[in-house]
RNA sequence: CGGAGUGUAGCUCAGCAUGGUAGAGCACUGCCUUCGGGAGGCAGGGGCCGCAGGUUCAAAUCCUGCCACUCCGACCA
C-alpha cells in the first residue's frame, strides 16, 4: 500500500477524551473514530488489525475442530423468553420493536439461538459432541463505556458454544477450550492468565476468564507469579484427548490465579509465599463457562444417550472479545513514540521510507524494495508522500510497523538501505534484498 | 443510575465574570527557502460559537429547556 493512496489521519495532538493509552494511540494512529458513545468506526489502518486478530481466532477455533458459522446480530424476543433471560438480562440488552410490533433485541450473546438451532437439528448422542462458534459484532448498552474499543456498547466478539452428552465430554471441551485459548493468546503476544470466575448472566458453576496484566485494566488481580513462567509455546497438545487438555488446564490452574471477584485473601496467603505474591491490574480479554443444563432444560434441547434415553444436553460457552484485543495488545505492547505491534497482528509487516521522494535514485530504489517485497509475501506500507524526514519516521513509530526499511541517499550510495526493528530500535545496513529476505524471515519463518 | 464537568474551525484550546464586527497554534491551499527525527517565511481558505426558546437596540457571552459527549462512583459474559 502506498501511503499517499492510503486513508490514514493521524493526529498530533491527544485528543481530549482519551484517557487510556491505548485509546490515545489508537486514535493518534488513525485506527478508529468514534461516532457515538462506546460505538466506533474501524479505519483502514484499525481495521487491518481487526482482521489479522480475528483470523487468528478462527484459525485456533478450526485447528481444534470448531465449527465456524454465522448468527444474526438481531434476534427475536421468544426465544430469550423461553430461556427467562429476556427479563433477567436487564436494561444492558438494547430492545428493539419492528414495524410488526415484534419485540426484537440487538443480540448481546447468543445461548438461545445456538440453542434453538441444535435442538432442532440434533437428535442423538451420536451427533455429539459438538461446538459452533461465530465472530460477530456484540451490543451491550453499557451504562458507562469508557477507554475507547476496550469498553465499547458495540464490540466484535468470537462466542463459541458446545455440545456435549454428559458432564464430562463438557469438561473435556472446557478444558479443550483453555488450551485453545492459551495458544491463541500466545500467538498475539499476549501472556493471558486463566483465572477463576464469576458466572455472572450466563450462568454455570465453573468458569474462567483470561486477563492479560496491564496497568490501565479494570480488573484488581491477585496471583502466584510462577504462573507467568508458564507457556505453550511449540507444545503438541492433542486435544482431542480428555487426558492431555486436563493436564494443561491442571498446570495452569494450579497456582493462586482470581480476580477481585473471586479473591480470597487467606487463601492466598496459605497457597503462595510471600515473595511470590503479586497482585496488579489486568484487562479481561475472555472468557469460557460450563453451565450444564441451564439452558438446555428450559429450551428442552435433548438428544437420546446411548441407553436410549432423552437426556438434556451439556452446554458450555466460550468467548474472546476481539475487538477489545486489539486496544489490550497495544496496552501490551508501546512505548513514548506509539505503538509496537507483534508481528502477528502487525497491520504491515514493514514500512518502506524513502527519505527524498522525487529523487530519480532513491524513488526507484524504493519502488523496488516494495514490488519485492510484495513478492516476498510480506505486506508493506511505503510512505512515498512528498515529506520531510522527521514526519515519515514520527508517523512510522507511532503506528508501529515492526519493521522499517529506510531508503535515502546516503547509504544508497553504497547500495545499502537501512532495516530497524521497531522494537528494539536497531538498526542495520544491509543490501536490500538482504533486508527483505530478513523481514521475511522474521514474520514468515524459513 | 447518583455526583461533577464540557460543547467555539478537522485537532488542541482562548474569548464568556463586565453583551458591541469570531480568535490562536497545529492541520489544509498556493509560492519561496529548507531537506536523515513532527522546519521557516509570505499569502490564503475554512465557523448557524451543540439545538430551541427567552431577555436586550444588540447574545458565543445573560436566563430557561433540551441534546450530545467526558470524568468519578455504582454497575459490568
Amino acid at each position: 500500500m502506498r501511503m499517499s493512496r492510503y486513508f490514514l489521519p493521524i493526529l498530533k495532538e491527544t485528543p481530549a477524551d482519551a484517557q487510556i493509552v491505548s485509546h490515545r494511540l489508537m486514535l493518534r494512529s488513525g485506527m478508529i473514530r468514534q461516532a457515538s458513545a462506546g460505538i466506533y468506526s474501524w479505519l483502514p489502518l484499525g481495521y487491518r488489525v481487526l482482521q489479522r486478530i480475528e483470523r487468528i481466532v478462527h484459525e485456533e477455533q478450526i485447528r481444534v475442530g470448531h465449527n465456524p458459522m454465522l448468527m444474526p446480530t438481531l434476534q427475536s424476543a421468544d426465544l430469550w423468553r423461553e430461556s427467562g433471560r429476556y427479563d433477567d438480562y436487564g436494561e444492558e440488552m438494547l430492545r428493539i420493536t419492528d414495524r410488526h410490533g415484534r419485540d426484537m433485541l440487538y443480540g448481546p450473546t447468543n445461548e438461545e439461538l445456538i440453542t434453538d438451532i441444535v435442538r432442532s437439528s440434533v437428535q442423538s448422542y451420536r451427533d455429539l459432541p459438538l461446538t459452533l462458534y461465530h465472530v460477530q459484532w456484540k451490543f451491550r448498552d453499557e451504562v458507562r463505556p469508557r477507554f475507547g474499543v476496550m469498553r465499547g456498547r458495540e464490540f466484535l466478539m468470537k462466542d463459541g458454544y458446545n455440545f456435549d452428552v454428559d458432564r464430562e465430554s463438557a469438561i473435556h471441551a472446557y478444558n479443550r477450550h483453555m488450551v485453545s485459548y492459551l495458544r491463541t493468546y500466545e500467538r498475539m503476544g499476549l501472556k493471558a492468565i486463566p483465572m477463576r470466575a464469576e458466572t455472572g448472566p450466563i450462568g454455570g458453576d465453573h468458569s474462567h476468564e483470561f486477563l492479560v496484566l496491564a496497568e490501565t485494566g479494570e480488573s484488581a488481580v491477585f496471583f502466584d507469579s510462577r504462573i507467568l513462567d508458564l507457556s505453550l509455546g511449540g507444545r503438541d497438545v492433542d486435544t482431542d484427548s480428555s487426558e492431555d487438555c486436563a493436564a494443561v488446564f491442571e498446570a495452569w490452574t494450579a497456582p493462586y490465579a482470581r480476580t477481585d471477584e473471586t479473591h480470597d485473601p487467606a487463601k492466598f496467603e496459605a497457597a503462595v509465599p510471600e515473595d511470590r505474591r503479586m497482585n496488579s491490574r489486568a484487562i479481561e480479554v475472555g472468557q469460557i463457562f460450563y453451565f450444564g443444563t441451564k439452558y438446555s432444560e428450559p429450551m428442552d434441547a435433548r438428544v437420546v444417550n446411548e441407553d436410549g434415553d432423552r437426556v438434556f444436553v451439556h452446554m458450555g460457552s466460550h468467548g474472546i472479545g476481539v475487538s477489545r484485543l486489539a486496544g489490550a495488545i497495544i496496552e501490551a505492547s508501546h512505548d513514548e513514540r506509539g505503538i509496537v505491534w507483534p508481528e502477528s497482528v502487525a497491520p504491515f509487516h514493514l514500512g518502506i521510507v524513502n527519505l527524498k521522494q522525487g529523487d530519480g535514485d532513491t524513488d526507484s530504489a524504493s519502488e523496488r524494495i516494495f514490488a519485492r517485497a510484495g513478492a516476498a509475501g510480506l505486506d508493506a506500507l511505503y510512505d512515498d508522500r512528498n515529506e520531510r524526514a522527521g514526519p515519515k519516521f514520527a508517523t512510522m513509530d507511532l503506528i508501529g510497523l515492526p519493521w522499517r526499511i529506510t531508503v535515502g541517499p546516503r547509504c544508497l550510495r553504497a547500495g545499502m538501505v537501512e532495516l530497524t526493528c521497531r522494537r528494539t530500535g536497531e538498526t542495520d545496513e544491509l543490501e536490500p534484498d538482504a533486508a527483505i529476505e530478513r523481514v521475511r524471515l522474521s514474520c514468515h519463518g524459513p
